[in-house]
DNA sequence: TTGATTGTTCGTATATAATCGAACTATAGG
DNA sequence: CCTATAGTTCGATTATATACGAACAATCAA
């Protein structure tokens, strides 16, 4: 794997985003991202398999919320925070107010 | 059916509620009934059947986001817009000022 | 080049969700 | 009581998600 696509905010639904964040582990994830910035994939697994985690890292990235940047043999995640609150304002802010 | 049972807010998870919303037939139940208020299950319908309304009903309701109140024939819905926003600040307020 | 580390992809199993017809319940009006 | 209307419940089907082991790919360091 060479590099991520990252789709644009403006092809991401509101059902897709909302249904990205539906997830207990992803939830947790973009939590952890909010809170502590960028993170590797293992940083946040929880002991969780690899494979499970690849798989929630790629919905986050289909649904626009999260960004992998490959860093040698990391893949460094971090919540496109911005972009999101562009599209969909008060959103991510309002999920992230409540407790976890 | 005589009553039916409406949860507590409190009891309701921000993964329940994000679910609920995820779904596009849900989530324009939920627009409508910001947008003009009570309606009968009949009135929100698309042209779907019966049993698929009664069932995104179900899952509305079980997230704290619809009340219904039987009213002779009917079953009239209403969003319970103040309960949910006192316990996700925001959320509500987010998802609705988004382009259906 | 070999070995260790990080994460992806594939395949499969299992669980959860959506859809919808058919039978049923409750209410209202004749 | 009979009929129409509004929704629910049941059951079956299909679709979509989740979980995770095993094999693979990429990078780095020795």
């Amino acid at each position: 794997m060479r590099n991520y696509a990252h789709p644009d905010l403006a092809d991401v639904s509101i059902e897709h985003l909302l249904h990205a964040l539906s997830d207990p582990v992803r939830l947790d994830i973009v939590r952890q991202l909010a809170r502590n910035g960028e993170a590797s994939c293992a940083a946040l697994d929880g002991g969780r398999p690899k494979s499970s985690m690849s798989h929630h890292f790629r919905v986050l990235r289909s649904a626009g919320l999260v960004h992998t940047r490959i860093a040698g043999v990391q893949h460094m995640n971090t919540l496109r925070r911005e972009e999101v609150d562009k599209r969909f304002p008060g959103l991510l802010g309002a999920v992230l107010r409540v407790a976890g």
